[in-house]
DNA sequence: CTCGTCATCCCCCAAATGGGTGACAATGAA
DNA sequence: TTCATTGTCACCCATTTGGGGGATGACGAG
């Protein structure tokens, strides 16, 4: 279904919101591109990798409502196997650092460290080179190659703001296609909902002019 | 920069640089003008306490690399007696909340509380609070007559594809409530759903911009 | 021909949503 | 003092949506 090249992206599975904002933002400062999701819990992190497969990049915490200790490195190295992973705590024992390496995390980051360690830490941990060509989403008139004309049409029939049953008379066809065809849509635009999809829809219609809504 | 007219400031003791960085960015959306002092430890912060004695606000941590637990409470509150003093911690401890009231602390926030709470004590033990809200951002003045200030917060959360259960938290309001706001906010954008409402509100955030979220 | 993609449709089930009605406190204006 | 607004919360109920599975035929590239 999804191609393996959909928008690049980073994990956060922290449940506390400040720490959580801030690694975005430190993440951000990394790769301005990349897009950063963030999960409050191991359960709500392993339900983003099973629609976006492989991130760019996985930081955890140890310590989750849903899951203490190296639970979740287990559970997200196996959701993510190939993705670097890193292990955010507060937590600094030595014991704890070997069993995560052990366990497959590819770093080990104390939270009382400076920012610019956790930058260092994040940028060689997601082999920072520009090398990446980053193009998939930014200023792209691509979407004709993210998306399939039927999702294209489908995707404009949401932006109005129709509901399934409509789109699928309007389309004639049936809600169960109209239906697929979301699915397909909320996993390449890596939106959870149909309101986020629309409103990464809309960014990029208008990154890229030449499509117009009716 | 101290003159002999003490500028008003903060001063958050943690030692953990993310989070203290997020707590800046807190206090600042509480109080643009406040200045902020961090101290990443007990002895760093009475130094800063001993040549700037009154902060309109301390925030300290309970766990701090050179003094653990309740220690940090009541030595700040020797140095600062008149300053409100938050503890700010991840412990949810019935008991540490109670022992940190006794102590003089104004305020026990959990670190897993939404920014919206932290905002909201923040703002309680300065006694800012008059402010309206979200209300005086600039631009919009079309947006802020047709919504209330909770209404465009529910909206700003709307186009960032939230649930309401999301919501809510992030609000510190029960769900049902977000509900609440989200039936007034179908129904002044005659909308028939969140997509078509989500979609509305940008054209209207588009034909008044200055709105941003944090 | 075989494989992958696309489009179409089907099932089930849990969660989210919308729409109604109603309540209560606080605020502020008339 | 009334009255309207706002913000908070509750309960009920039907519909919509999201997330798993599938299956089928058509089409095109290799």
């Amino acid at each position: 279904m999804q191609k393996d090249h959909p928008a690049p992206f980073a994990l956060i599975v922290e449940d506390h919101p400040l720490v959580s904002d801030s690694l975005v933002a430190c993440i951000r400062d990394c790769n301005a591109e990349l897009q950063v999701d963030t999960a409050e819990s191991l359960r709500a992190a392993l339900r983003t990798l099973a629609q976006r497969p492989e991130p760019l990049l996985i930081v955890t915490d140890l310590t989750l409502t849903d899951a203490n200790g190296m639970e979740a490195v287990k559970r997200l190295r196996r959701a993510a196997p190939k993705s670097p992973l890193l292990v955010f705590t507060a937590l600094e024992d030595p014991l704890l650092r070997s069993e995560a390496k052990a366990l497959g995390a590819t770093g080990y980051l104390i939270k009382s460290a400076s920012i610019q360690t956790l930058r260092d830490e994040i940028r060689a941990a997601i082999g920072d080179p520009p090398k990446r060509e980053i193009a998939p989403l930014a200023g792209s008139k691509e979407l004709g190659r993210l998306f399939t004309p039927k999702q294209l049409a489908v995707l404009d029939e949401l932006a109005a703001g129709r509901s399934n049953h409509e789109i699928a008379v309007r389309m004639d066809v049936s809600e169960e296609t109209v239906r697929s065809h979301m699915k397909e849509i909320l996993g390449r635009l890596a939106a959870k909902n149909r309101t986020e999809a629309v409103v990464r829809y809309l960014q990029l219609l208008n990154q890229s002019p030449g499509r117009s809504r009716h």
